[in-house]
DNA sequence: AATGAATGAGTTTTCATTCAT
DNA sequence: GATGAATGAAAACTCATTCAT
């Protein structure tokens, strides 16, 4: 459950001046992410996170101002997340089409993995509008970049559309919904990536 | 907001008897969909409700048990209305990739004038998960059928897999959320459903 | 306790509809006299209030927003009382001198009667800091037009001044301090007051 | 904001050995008197009086026992520094009755200066009861002395009683409130008490 | 002496649900 | 059926005080 990365967000207004501070946030922050992929935002409970984090409730509020304020902290911590993922998936070079395929099959493999991703991000829908909105436009713009890049290259079809971006990002998610997070053990990412990219390939390369 | 539709549910369990309480109920319905879609479920509040609906609180409990149940009534109704106008749409007869066209335009319009859908349906994640899980499947499952039926017309590949219909929608649900619920009055349902059509068309369809 | 009057002033925006609300209404306002009157403000508790009346916790919340808002109430509830007994012993006609003397002895004997308004009132400065100050600025002009009535009889100085006023109301709540909440027993209203209108005679009075 | 004197009254039990201590001791009273007096107690926080100080929250325990113990030792600072004051006004040898003038005169000033006193001397009421109580005593008892000796002198009437030095305190304090807290600009201590002088002097001097 | 993290008891407030009229 | 008052469990949040470094 640990998503990595340094306890401290530069961004974080209360940040702790000690080792021993930045470890109780870092308990803190992965504690909500278990209790939050559990129970929802609302079901969710301060005492729960810290019960959890195995810190004084109290403790809670030397490092957030809210609920809210951790949710939202956490939100960011997996946006990046996320986005490391796919970075590093895609380190060498690769055709627009393969980066595509590889692309959503490191997604899957990460949402296995991370299940609680998908509540977290669409509770961000109700507790966070803004930051939800945020995530899927930043995303949608990754990938249409990738696609004009691929028309530029002469991979793709020279006629991109901001469209097909959003396209792309809904077939990826509700994809993952269906095998990552509600799939049955036997499904295999790399066959439900090369259905989907086989789809892509048709539809946006190059005759 | 009016869903339209009768105001008495089949399966609902406290029936009212009289012209007066269906209207009641009907009043109680349409002040939810408004209420949930602005605050989402659990900041919405019953009070809230029946001071839309214009009727005493404790009148709430002659027709629903609690909040859970007229929130699962509003779900299905939406879900129901939503059915009812892809159904219209799709009336006349017609080849299989024009009837995604259609089906998507629609939704796309449907969603447009009732944006408060997205956040209740979205939330049942939360408040229901299994309904929520239910309304995909059978949207899935529902797509599935019409491709495998463009398959056997011989208009679509042979090789149709569960996957396409999930990518299907979520590129539908997508554009949705970009277009109808996002979009800035000027997108044009029938452009944005001519885009992804042709990737389908491509992308599925028999050379 | 009773401070008296209807219990529900017209300005109350959560204002009971039945006989059964009135009397909540009533049992609350009494019992946060007395609350605050032993504890103060602040050690003082909604749940306090809510035992002491005999009524559930969330009941409070059917007529109060806060325990500012309450506390409110009981101050403006009496400033009303106090000015509703000063009204009644100043009933008949009398010459300005008297009028001070019986004033005074009424408002201590009103004092040694309710002790908890020093506190509620003095507390008042912190908690509500606008009616406090608006409380002895209305007392004080009333006291100074009393003054100018009794100058312009012929019974007074001609030249009354406000701070004439503000001197005769601290001179009153010092005497209701030191005897009527600190008193011992043996003290005599009418004396006390006595000997403060002798002071005012001398300092006010034509000769 | 310094109420002057030396930093460590001699009753403090958590008297600072050193220099540096005693600079420390000192930044806490002073950021005390500017907390409570803008918050009053309970709003008060010690966090706030250190963070005000500019020193970290633990050293707070360093010289004071709680948040009791430093409001405590504050009203003791200002009573010292208003005796101190009136003191010094006094310094000359006078009449009775120019004492007094001379004595509200000073106060008046006093006041004005250090505005928070009000606010700090009426919430010891709630913190400390026993200690506000003492202060308007040994007031009142330091005016019934004056009185007395103007008595004995032959300046003012032989009939002196404890009323009376109520009776002025009150005066005195009201005038305080009404002109040197809530007065806008334009007053005059010296006027102020002068109206106020010459009804002490009819109404207690020797005609 | 100084620092700042950790603690947890205590309080306000919300609101779904029940109930008496 | 309708009304609106009553209930009380549950949770967020504050902050004086303690403690380890």
């Amino acid at each position: 459950m640990e998503w990595g990365g340094p306890a401290a967000p530069a961004e974080h207004d209360k940040a702790p001046r000690t080792e021993r501070g930045r470890r109780t946030l870092r308990k803190l922050l992965d504690a909500a992410a278990v209790e939050f992929g559990e129970h929802g935002f609302h079901e969710a409970s301060i005492s729960g996170i810290t019960r959890r984090a195995g810190v004084a409730l109290g403790s809670f509020y030397t490092y957030f101002d809210s609920k809210d304020a951790i949710f939202r902290a956490l939100v960011s911590d997996m946006s990046e997340a996320v986005k490391r993922a796919a970075r590093e998936a895609l380190a060498g070079p690769m055709g627009a089409l393969e980066i595509e395929r590889v692309a959503l099959s490191a997604f899957l493999r990460f949402a296995a993995e991370h299940k609680e991703i998908y509540r977290i991000i669409d509770e961000a829908e109700f507790v966070d509008p803004a930051s939800y909105r945020l995530h899927y436009e930043t995303i949608a713009e990754r990938i249409h970049q990738r696609l004009r890049d691929g028309a530029a290259s002469g991979e793709l079809r020279p006629d991109i559309h901001e469209a097909h971006a959003w396209a792309l990002m809904g077939m990826n998610v509700f994809l993952g919904l269906r095998y990552a997070i509600w799939g049955q053990g036997e499904w295999n990412p790399d066959a439900v990536a090369g259905v989907a990219n086989e789809l892509v390939a048709r539809g946006l390369g190059r005759r």
